[in-house]
DNA sequence: CGCTCTTAGTCGCCTAGTTGCATATGCGCT
DNA sequence: AGCGCATATGCAACTAGGCGACTAAGAGCG
């Protein structure tokens, strides 16, 4: 049920609708927890009946009315219950390293160093996008309230992750 | 269907029978893809129907008989196409990092310190089991056989990954 | 004798998440 | 007038996987 806290977590920064939420997944929380915006509704009708969100409905001219979602005080508790809660680190599951293992039973050597190259640049794009973020948001990261400190953490995360990944390709690459 | 491939991975690098399986999923196999034995089973069960692996019967003096599962021709050539596809980088799940987002309505910071903590020696922990692999099966990673540079990639990957969790870790105790 | 452990495998329930489809409205383009 | 696009919300069918419980037989221990 992590969607849950994903939401609550986007929720507490901000009241969205469920499509603006959907947005924001495909952004910048969507870096950490990705979710299509038929779960989100889903999920989102399911926290509303258990009441930690509540719905305003907005009428708007020009599109649709929406449902703007914020948390409730209920909600506010769930969050701070699960921050409690301490994270195992997750159990890595890459596919990817997974067709490393089986490498000696390609037939086209070429495709796969095509592949782990696209693989490679994509990481690039990524990272890119991270840094930017960065640059933008968090110029002065030895001075951060205490908001911005959280986010900049993960952030910084996501950074490490993607460069992590460009450096095993470029060693896959060599070897 | 990744776990499809992983046990197609699996059998090809050696039969073995379900339970062995899951014993391979609890060790090596299982750092890039985990696997409960039911689903194991469950999968397998599926996999023989569409005759990707096929089953010999051994009966055993003193334990229960056992059913030793081999990759089939056809196995092969799924695997083979499987390995050909491209494979994208997949997009970062973290609870973690969706927790250091909202660590401003933390209630207790200790807590969270300490989880870090903890975080942190489960990825030292892991990395130690990497490393002492890498010492034992790969002692000359400049001279290794042609079966051997793929498996040795995917331990080189996770060993990047347990790395950059540590260094996150202490990113973050540091802040 | 009962207890637990190891080996070996099965059944069923449930949740999370994917995929595809449906339904509105209004805007701008051609 | 027709088309695609952005906004906005959903339902239905399905799969993968998690979790718990269960059977069954021998091994070793006290």
């Amino acid at each position: 049920m992590a969607l849950e806290h994903a939401i609550l977590v986007a929720l507490a920064e901000r009241s969205a609708s469920g499509y603006d939420l959907a947005r924001r997944f495909d952004a910048s929380i969507g870096h950490f927890w990705s979710a299509s915006h038929q779960q989100i509704y889903k999920v989102l009708g399911r926290m509303e009946g258990d009441k930690l969100v509540e719905a305003d409905l907005v009428a708007q001219d020009g599109r649709p009315d929406k449902k703007v979602y914020s948390i409730t005080a209920a909600g506010h508790d769930e969050l701070r219950a699960w921050l409690a809660k301490p994270t195992r680190a997750e159990a890595l599951r890459s596919e990817f390293a997974l067709k490393l293992r089986a490498l000696h039973h390609s037939a086209d050597r070429d495709a796969f160093i095509a592949d782990v190259r696209a693989r490679r640049s994509e990481h690039a794009a990524t990272l890119a996008v991270y840094e930017t973020s960065e640059a933008k948001f968090y110029p002065n990261p030895t001075n951060l309230t205490d908001a911005e400190v959280g986010p900049w953490l993960a952030l910084r995360g996501g950074i490490r992750v993607e460069r992590g990944g460009i450096e095993w390709c470029d060693e896959i690459l060599q070897a």
